[in-house]
DNA sequence: TATGAATGAGTCTTCATTCAT
DNA sequence: AATGAATGAAGACTCATTCAT
């Protein structure tokens, strides 16, 4: 992305970068509308640089091979959920609002595109990324203990909360069959997140302890 | 039509069906380790065959297309998986001990090439077969629910058990890190389970939490 | 046909005949079907056997490959053409009905199958066995000839009209579209017969010296 | 985008469409040369590559499958006949010369390879393209009838002296046999057209009888 | 004679990737 | 940087034919 840096001037490769940004962007525009409207077994490189209107050699000058691209969105995908979970619960206090908020923020993520979700997920974890998707959820859940220092979230406690709420998130947007609603969902999985935090053991006498919601895997 | 004429009329074809069932195993038992030594993008129907010992002719003779074994493969599964659950819970009163078994049952199932049973559920679902997916669990509930008469399992809640079970083990045997090991495991979804009953509004008095989801999908 | 000749009684393989005959015809109806209704492309040994309702094995028990089954049509078609057009100008006198008859039937022969009519000849053909092809053209020929002393059809005129008729016949056949019907076809066919003939030189008087219809071919 | 920047915009593309041509030229004599020596059977895309010094990939790249080839090869044959006919009877006067000229101009048709013809025009017609097959017979038609405005050429007419024709010079080059040479089948074919056409009912008093019927198909 | 499971050479076709322009 | 024609390895699938029973 920056073998010949240039001498001349600073902001005369702004207008590059943002054009590099928008073909980038197109390419997972086009990414992820194929694989939602085709599936992703239509998926191919030079369909993906047809949709995107650029050639398969520019294709091609932005990633390596078709893989890239998938993890590439997958990994921006990751960062974004982050990020979008820590401003939902960023500035709550530990009053019960910060489980829904986070289990909320979680939901969302999955209403747009859960295909695609999927696939670059899978494409993600298949090429041994694993550590990578366990990551966002790790952080989120330090965020959650420095705010309860109280609450000794066992690691195998912080997994099975994590996976319980990705697994039915997930489920609910895969199986497109009567299933719960969103509010009827985020009613339940707060039910569940409590229900279990409460079982723990517990350091001291915090009424309710919330969970790291995180989990935004998959 | 002549030579070995066979005693009974019967078992004229048993063996070609003890050859045919033979065939079959061996193209699955090639699949699977295809899949769990080289990944499921080194999987083609040439090496199927070659690893199977049968030719590529013989393949096609049983299976119409590659997607169509991994189906049968999937099917299977579910099937075997559906029984392991009930029989883990069979002759089981709603003692507690109910759940317990029943998340024992799905942890194991998982035990047993985690990567061949991803590869293979992915297909199924991927062909639009999540109806079959979601069948065995739909199931298992009905046994579960006649024992809980009082039990007002709604949809919902029973989604919410179900896939947050699946999605815990699911996600122990996928993320191979320094995760939970499988005693901890179901230590964690018994916990789980009976804190989320718990919170169920009753219909009566009992006091026993029932009802193990299974949720043998995926 | 006859390797192993049994030195039992005549008669004993009566019925063994008549069931090869049968079989055959199985196999030649069988192969008509595939043509006629799926095309020649869709027809190949598994499905010939299948509809005739015999083993692949017994299938090559008769014919050594594929081609040989659609040849073998063909012969049989040809020597049935040659005797139909015989048939139709046997006893008739030079009197302008014999040309009128013979393409007459003629045009008969194309009415039933055209398709498959079509796809054997073109094995046959392609077989290098067009001498066959010509064969009863000829035959119908001098048939004709030995009726008409005084009509010196050239070699290069009685291939002329004979290819001709075949020629608009096999069109009407194949070319399934708003064009003649079968009366006007033969009206045609046998004014253009007669014009031609009408122009050749001539050994004597004659009025109306007829043609040779045959060319059954294709 | 840069270096040979070519003298205009036009012919920016020039070479490229000049390649492409060449391309699907040697695509052409490949699959007819593979036709010509080996038989239809023993065509194949890969081969029809190899020996067009082009790789399997860059054929699919000019035809989606190996029928769409011959189906090109027999459209731009057709084309190519409509024109080297029309040619032909261009600027002549219906004097009996037009007849001739244009059976002659037919005749020359089937010289170059009628085996790759017969191939071709076969495919074409088995897909259904019979439509197209006829077209060209159909405007020569018209060409003539304007020169002739009275002659009443009938549909059933001008199919039957149209397919005979095309069926005896077919017939001529499919059957290598000790049949008429090219001079003599014209002379016969003029009888032939010329008979026919003085038997048919006329408008008027015009003796010479015109009409090239012409019939460019297979 | 009949059977039909098994064979595997042969084809078609796709698509990730390269490279000359 | 961008282009897109060309590449060819790879893989799915067919079907004529064989042969043990």
């Amino acid at each position: 992305m920056s073998r010949k840096v240039q001498s001349t001037v600073l902001n005369r490769r702004k207008p590059t970068q943002a054009r590099a940004r928008a073909t980038i962007e197109s390419i997972f525009e086009a990414t992820a509308r194929i694989i939602d409207r085709e599936g992703i077994a239509a998926l191919n490189t030079n369909r993906i640089a047809e949709r995107a209107g650029i050639s398969i050699g520019t294709l091609y000058e932005y990633y390596p091979n078709k893989d890239a691209i998938l993890i590439a969105m997958a990994r921006r995908r990751l960062a974004e959920d982050e990020s979008s979970v820590r401003q939902a619960i960023s500035g709550l206090d530990d009053d019960g609002s910060l489980v829904r908020n986070a289990i909320r923020a979680m939901i969302a993520l999955h209403v747009h595109r859960p295909k695609v979700r999927r696939a670059i997920m899978a494409v993600h974890l298949a090429n041994g990324l694993g550590s990578e998707h366990v990551k966002p959820v790790q952080e989120i859940a330090q965020v959650i203990a420095e705010r309860n220092a109280q609450l000794p979230l066992s690691g195998a406690s912080l997994f099975v909360v994590t996976r319980a709420v990705v697994g039915v998130v997930r489920a609910a947007f895969e199986e497109r069959s009567q299933l719960p609603g969103t509010d009827q969902l985020e009613e339940e999985l707060v039910r569940l997140v409590q229900a279990y935090l409460s079982t723990l053991p517990r350091a001291n006498t915090v009424d309710v302890p919330p969970s790291s919601p995180s989990a935004l895997t998959g």
